[in-house]
DNA sequence: CGGTAAGTTGAAAAATCTCAATCACGGTGG
DNA sequence: CCACCGTGATTGAGATTTTTCAACTTACCG
């Protein structure tokens, strides 16, 4: 869409690719948050740019050089790591308003890969920019500390589902968060569109995408779930809910 | 050393329990990293406390308000997550350098406890005044912000692990990464006493105690380790490696 | 010494993986 | 418009890994 000649609808130009936080709908959930309308025009100032990147394509490879992060504004994306022997690990699904990159800041170099699994779009938002306006606004210093924070902790919970779930429990666990995610943008939370293959789902929660999609027809026979390919569709949430609580039984 | 009474010796004052960054030997490792002669005085002033905690005590626990991360400067520590249905996972183990509490940032309540494992001391950094101080020092918060990335990548190279390793490339990643973190403080890379029980090693991997204890019966046969309970010596570190290494095959 | 917590080992059960065959869907080209 | 192709998903059966349950040993602490 939207070849470069068409001067009366151009939204892929430069001027239509430039950021705004401070009228961005996602501002409630991305690094924005807390920030009063002064800060949030200097964080405009910072976050100038966007970028698409087409499903299937990297929006940064691991090894390569650190020097932004990244807040999804649409579509979906995955990290993974990928271990010396050459097996692929999913550490990840992100959605709009998440941040992308984190990995880097340690090493400034990536450590994971980044894929889009649909069309999506971002804000860059460089790092040493975001490290230099942190040390001017103690909301936004607060509010970025929150995120990785919060990445990990999010770590900690893949970890416990990872050590001590089994299957099913690690799938209804799966897809509660997506849910609760998805509902927290203002989507359905029982009826889903999985952005991701049976095998990359498996290698997030440490499964064979055999083991996964047996799971599915399971939850599907239990009347729990209706699953047609990747349309899902949540029929009793409790009792995905009571197999993530109750593991032990 | 240096207690401004002391009557002969007095190990555990007050003034024996101050704190100071600038003196410390494991400021290579922690959070000092970089920092030049005058903006270490400053952290001096921040890191003023320490802290005793007994074997089996905890530092924190889940729960618990948020408001100081915790260096270790000796001994040793677990932290573990407890899930909802009441079992424990181990997302860590922690020793001297090491930071504690990074849990508890996103939510100003810790989501973790942290139990050592061995009698330690810890030092305490307040949360609020570090972040103030990391404003006005570039190098504070650029170390800051790169210690909570290497967790990020840290927790990454977990999940990797329990993703798609079997019991034996586990163990052997577990123990080649604590024989690493050994050696870079100046202990023998060979020869080490864990100093956690084949449980919480089994929960951190998420395998059974059996299993465990069967995988070091394995090494030892194959001789890889000398194994007697707790203590461990690497006979065979390549054999260690190629397992972690070359899991696919 | 005796008691307790931790560690080891064996055998059977259970979960997951592997390999293989088949099915469904979306896109392409005749 | 429809047959065909390739990717992704499903399903089955047998192999493998890990867990479970149980018995037994060892080390440590008062």
């Amino acid at each position: 869409m939207s070849s470069s000649t068409a001067p009366a609808a151009r939204p892929l130009t430069a001027a239509a690719l430039k950021a705004a936080c401070s009228t961005c709908g996602l501002r409630e959930l991305c690094l924005p948050v807390g920030l009063n309308a002064a800060e949030m025009q200097r964080l405009d100032g910072l976050v100038a740019q966007r970028r698409s990147v087409k499903r299937g394509e990297s929006l940064y490879r691991a090894g390569q050089s650190f020097d932004a992060l990244y807040a999804v504004r649409t579509g979906f994306f995955k990290t993974c790591t990928s271990s010396e022997d050459g097996r692929e690990h999913v550490t990840g699904f992100q959605m709009a308003g998440e941040l992308l990159g984190l990995d880097g800041i340690s090493t400034d170099r990536h450590t994971c890969g980044a894929v889009a699994l649909e069309d999506s779009q971002v804000c860059v938002i460089p790092y040493q920019q975001l490290e230099s306006l942190s040390r001017d606004f103690t909301e936004l210093q607060r509010q970025f500390h929150r995120i990785m924070g919060r990445e990990i902790v999010r770590d900690h919970g893949v970890m416990m589902l990872l050590g001590s779930m089994r299957a099913e429990e690690r799938l209804a666990a799966f897809l509660l968060n997506l849910a609760q995610r998805l509902k927290a943008r203002g989507f359905s939370p029982t009826s889903l569109i999985l952005r991701m293959t049976r095998e990359e789902i498996g290698t997030y929660l440490g499964l064979k995408l055999e083991t996964v999609s047996r799971c599915f027809s399971k939850f599907h026979e239990d009347g729990v779930l209706r699953v047609h390919q990747r349309q899902v569709q949540i029929l009793d949430e409790a009792a995905l809910q009571a197999l993530v609580s109750g593991a032990a039984t």
